[in-house]
DNA sequence: TAGCGTAGGTTAAACGCTTAATCACCTCGC
DNA sequence: GCGAGGTGATTAAGCGTTTAACCTACGCTA
């Protein structure tokens, strides 16, 4: 029934030294009683034959597939990459494949998109929630990565101290008077960065106001402006994205009007996204240590699965790590600049450079 | 040795309906023969039951994972979104799943991430090389995602219609003295659609010339300005790149130097990656129907896998698409206007809007 | 009524690996 | 000189499916 390739198995490294296939794979596995001299000799065939282990054959053995899913609300997100990126790297690290399904930005989907991981055979998932998805039990081990503020967030950046962090760093420069750009006030995510950003800007008796963008797009239109030139008008000096997408269509939007960033307006974002560090200017942004997130979700993930494996026949919880949050750092590049000295309404200062 | 939760299998639904498991296998496949009646007993305690065929028992016994690879040369592309997403919903329409590799750029990580995809057990992989990467034999079916012109190449974008696509667009609005911005001299996918640029821009007897940046880093260091505004000053009123991600570089240099897109000078990139349908003015781009070649991609290598497991043994030769070529299309968005009335020098123009 | 085709099953082997149980042999200690 | 214990290997069962091969009625035809 098997035609195709025949790779060498077990069988052939035992037939050729004539042993038993149990001893090759102990030999290989360093598990049972072999002796040293035959263990050498057997790993010497293996290489010669160009032996490579059927996982297949292994995880129907053990139950181990040494595979991990990674569900992405939406899989044509710019952050993806990021996190994909680093998941794959911790997982292959750990040697674990990792199998991707997109959740195609729905909730239903993201329900078809584990359990078709399931079927497919994974060990465990990595979820990266929609807005707003409170996972439960899903019938096989799972890390979230949301934010720490997310019932059953296994680990995540820690996205409220991200705000902090930009909110002194504009506070720094000078800047009093706010415009915090949003989405969609539902995202967790986006939740916690705005609030770390306000609480930081009124401890310092700031103004701010927040815009969020479905909102706007329900009034005006997907694609309509967002009239941030005519609040530089009025005196708002900084502009903070949850963002850098949002703090790039800013920016645009800003420039196209003839105002200069940063000398009339300062800008920041998040996520520093791949075309942050290329454009001009390169936008100021909080940066998520994606692979401390990645490697500690995989860690926290593979133990749940061992635990599972070992006690309690179902894991109903999300796997949890020690540290659930790992702090995010200031990117400082050119988009922020001391604020304008005080001015009323129009005067245009002499820029510098 | 196999605790962890314990699904209904084969045994299970057997017993229950005191057959043996032979029949309930073919009863749920519909392979065998058996009764409508006993079929239809059998479908529904396995509904009851919950049963999920084991894919990891399935592929042992017919050497089909039903699980392909994706290489990338890095998986921090932001290109990598659409093809990712394209991928793993044509893999899953087809019943199977995408395990993903990072390359990291380089072509021992190529390497490397292929043979770990194999070793993982995929039963095919698709790649979308790294520049200059001619891929071999490797041991198990592939296709391949580059450009028409590549030797091997599977399916891919028609990159050098996309380039005579923005070539015409430009032409039309009556642009005649062009910069073409590349990256990397080297890929086959910048160099194609350069060249379709070339040759209609060169028809209409256009001037042009062309920026490779990799040369321009080497010269001035990677993120130095490519000091675009002083061309539109000679007289340049078009700027050709072969990806979103420089045109945004260049849309923001443009701008930042205080001139006016699309007024002053057109733009136009390739991929329509994420934020270029967001920012103002949105990037007028070539458009790659990511859906229509991952289907094909997909189809193609399920095809070799087929032919592979029952003819020849091995299959040293990328996977062969029928119409390897899938047009581009343009999205004509607001970098692109009628080019300035024939200016000498310094004269500017009273813009509209 | 012998013979045959066939519908509707069953048996058993195979996929490649892991691992508990077993066994043969050797070395010590007493 | 003999059991205890250790070492180095083998045996065999099992993981959940698939599938080729076989078996058994049964209804027909000749």
């Amino acid at each position: 029934m098997n035609a195709g390739r025949p790779r060498p198995n077990l069988n052939q490294i035992a037939a050729a030294l004539d042993v038993s296939v149990a001893t090759v794979s102990n030999a290989l596995s360093g598990k049972g009683r072999v002796s040293e001299a035959l263990a050498g000799r057997i790993r010497n065939t293996a290489r010669e034959l160009g032996y490579r282990p059927s996982r297949t054959a292994r995880a129907l053995s053990t139950g181990r597939a040494q595979v991990l899913g990674l569900v992405l609300p939406d899989i044509s997100n710019p952050l993806f990459p990021q996190i994909a990126r680093a998941i794959e790297n911790a997982a292959s690290e750990a040697g674990h494949g990792v199998l991707i399904a997109d959740a195609r930005g729905t909730i239903a989907g993201q329900t078809e998109a584990i359990s078709h991981l399931m079927e497919l055979g994974v060990d465990g998932v990595v979820i990266v929630p929609r807005y707003s998805t409170r996972i439960t039990d899903i019938g096989c081990p799972f890390a979230v990565i949301d934010s720490p503020s997310t019932p059953g967030n296994t680990v995540s950046a820690d996205h409220w101290q991200g705000g902090e962090l930009v909110a002194d760093h504009l506070l720094s420069l000078g800047h009093r008077r706010f415009l915090l750009i949003g989405n969609n006030p539902g995202s967790v995510v986006q939740n916690d960065r705005i609030g770390g950003l306000r609480t930081r800007l009124g401890m310092a008796g700031a103004q701010m106001d927040i815009l969020w963008l479905e909102d706007h797009a329900r009034g005006h239109g997907e694609t309509a402006p967002l009239g941030l030139p005519s609040l530089v008008g009025q005196g708002i000096t900084a502009f903070a994205a949850v963002s850098d997408l949002i703090a790039l269509r800013a920016l645009t939007e800003l420039q196209r009007a003839g105002i200069r960033v940063p000398e009339e307006a300062s800008l920041t974002g998040f996520d520093d996204l791949s075309f942050s560090s290329v454009i001009a200017p390169g936008i100021t942004t909080a940066r998520t240590d994606m692979k401390a997130v990645a490697e500690r979700a995989i860690a926290a993930l593979l133990r749940t699965i061992d635990e599972d494996a070992a006690g309690a026949p179902s894991a109903p919880s999300p796997a949890r790590a020690e540290h659930p949050r790992v702090p995010m750092t200031l990117v400082i590049r050119q988009t922020t600049a001391p604020a304008r000295i005080e001015a009323k309404k129009t005067p245009q200062q002499g820029e510098p450079t």
